[in-house]
DNA sequence: ATAATCTACAACCGTATGGTTGTAGATACC
DNA sequence: GGTATCTACAACCATACGGTTGTAGATTAT
């Protein structure tokens, strides 16, 4: 799911569709592909349950699957969390004045990126 | 990097080094993979940023890179902001006892849609 | 019926993943 | 020096991605 998600147009899909249905060739219509290729991303969206097709005639609608956003959100704000924690908990030892182990300090804070 | 981190392998490699530092062979021995493939992962959480690796003596020792995990949770907290807007948007419209299209809130059962 | 549109699906290509094994280079230990 | 350990890297495999083109089916409009 996560996957699905590791995608730029694959999640501009999902921030439209959440918004409003649309057409799978309307969207195709939004990006510099063909038409199989947004086919595609719509595929694996549907296969992660992230969005849902309702058929409305000839036309495919494309819509957010509110439930599965709402968990993948979820999922995501959770990760955030432990990975905050122990951020946290990393600044607050290394700000102690008398922690054990100076070498261990930030590799290269930020400002000495000579080599990206 | 969302990419780097849709796989739970290096999502517990992450969160492992982000509390200490391990050498890649410490790490490989925690998963029912070979070394080479937990080094592979080290690889891409490496090219990502999310980890650093530290020489010491014949060991690799590997630990998790504040700043782009920071700059990763940052951007699923925005990720996140975004979706849930939209879904509290949503939320609203449903709630509205007079929008046109009732049901829309429970659109998960396609049965079939039959035609012939 | 014919044409136009929307969709689905298959085949193909180049590349990356996730995994394996094997080999070679450094380093530590005896 | 010799050996064990840690690492790097290459080759290989199966699968999947991201994209293309092409073809066929279904629906709408004329």
């Amino acid at each position: 799911m996560l996957h699905a998600l590791a995608d730029a147009t694959r999640r501009d899909i999902v921030s439209h569709v959440l918004q409003s249905e649309h057409s799978v060739s309307a969207l195709a219509r939004r990006y510099p592909m063909s038409f199989a290729a947004v086919q595609k991303h719509v595929a694996i969206l549907e296969r992660a349950d992230l969005v849902t097709k309702r058929r409305h005639g000839r036309e495919q609608l494309v819509s957010g699957n509110i439930a599965t956003v709402r968990d993948a959100t979820a999922l995501l704000a959770q990760l955030e969390e432990i990975w905050r924690a122990r951020i946290d908990r990393m600044g607050e030892i290394l700000a102690e004045p008398n922690h054990p182990n100076p070498t261990k300090e930030n590799q290269h804070d930020r400002e000495e990126c000579h080599q990206g």
